[in-house]
DNA sequence: CGTTAGCTACTTCACGTGTAGTAGATAAGA
DNA sequence: TCTTATCTACTACACGTGAAGTAGCTAACG
């Protein structure tokens, strides 16, 4: 599984969300303040194509329309991975960062012990 | 507050741990396999020192003694923005990319309760 | 006191990443 | 059909980061 950068995984966010997209519609999925370049956004689509996290599906008129090849969830857990290893693998510290900044609410976890009491139904 | 790359925080993490060291005792904190040559982590340091991250505190024979100057959790806070930054800001996508891989256990969502109930309590 | 092991200060280098420009192809509207 | 807007393909470049080499200073040991 490859790493991709970080605005690599903003223009890989559009493709899961909008399913297929051109670069032009790509690119207006950032908001205008931090807008990249036409051909900015351009680069990272070649660039991600190059890795195989995406591929061409189509073409309409003279643009081609791209798709993700790889799914959000393994590219996220790719990220966590890399952050839990800071953290020494561990999850502990990562929360209390968490819930020391304020990001972390008790419905967040209440929410999360569910899904994991779910897991565990699931595959014991 | 600056932005520590990797390697930089890895140092940090020694010196954290340490409380002071030198370039030496620094280095050996890597693993064998894994341990930057010296001069690797001297580079290292003396960024650091750059971005104010870290400042000797005294001498010892010829050698130079560090420490660190940020606190690990206010560095770990940049780290988790960062990583909140791709998550939308909100939690939730990131806890439940680290149940499913399995990283979060029960044990840990209980002590996460603990911590935000003892946060309440002290800052309402 | 001279030699040597270790340290510092500085330099170098390659690769990843963000950023964008340009030349030429193509399509769409006048 | 001609012109213009748009897109592609390629190139360029600067900065951050990881990696380490070298020259010269320093201290410690024989």
């Amino acid at each position: 599984m490859v790493r991709l950068s970080k605005l690599e995984l903003q223009v890989m966010e559009a493709l899961w969300t909008l399913g297929r997209a051109s670069v032009r519609e790509i690119q207006e999925t950032f908001a205008e303040k931090v807008r990249p370049a036409y051909t900015t956004v351009q680069t990272m689509v070649y660039r991600l194509e190059v890795k195989q996290a995406v591929r061409r599906v189509k073409k309409i008129g003279n643009a081609h329309v791209f798709e993700a090849v790889i799914s959000r969830s393994s590219a996220q857990r790719r990220v966590v991975d890399d952050l839990l290893a800071f953290f020494g693998g561990r999850s502990q510290p990562l929360m209390a960062q968490l819930v020391e900044s304020g990001h972390l609410t008790l419905d967040d976890v209440k929410e999360a012990e569910k899904l994991i009491r779910r897991q565990k139904a699931v595959k014991p």
